[in-house]
DNA sequence: GGGGTGACCCAGT
DNA sequence: TACTGGGCCACCC
């Protein structure tokens, strides 16, 4: 899998995720992982934060539910708005999916 | 080619 | 509860 393809995955599967829902970074790179054979969550990040323009890059959080330095007001707006639960720190983790809940 | 950096994560202190 | 250190992997100088 080319680093391009693997670009494309990432943000196919963040365009599946529900509105109302989110996944961590993490979650992401470990879904991606079976298809791709590698996962970091960090490499997820500086994907979202390069090419994340196209999608719902605010249903994407890390793992204590922080959201991305510098769009947090814009985030949470978007999120208020899908009716996803949030909490004075970020999201409310609750609301964390899964490729499998999806499908 | 080498080294620093980042929208990260986990374990230990 | 907050901070630190190590691991991670692609990108940029």
């Amino acid at each position: 899998m080319t680093p391009d393809e693997y670009v494309e995955a990432v943000l196919d599967l963040v365009e599946r995720i529900p509105p109302g829902r989110v996944m961590s970074y993490g979650a992401v790179a470990d879904a991606l992982a079976e298809r791709s054979g590698r996962a970091s969550a960090r490499l997820v990040g500086s994907i979202m934060a390069r090419h994340g323009g196209g999608v719902p890059w605010h249903r994407v959080v890390n793992s204590a539910g922080r959201l991305p330095p510098g769009h947090e007001v814009e985030a949470r707006a978007r999120l208020r708005a899908e009716g996803c639960p949030l909490r004075p720190s970020g999201v409310d983790m609750a609301a964390a999916w899964s490729p499998e809940e999806g499908m």
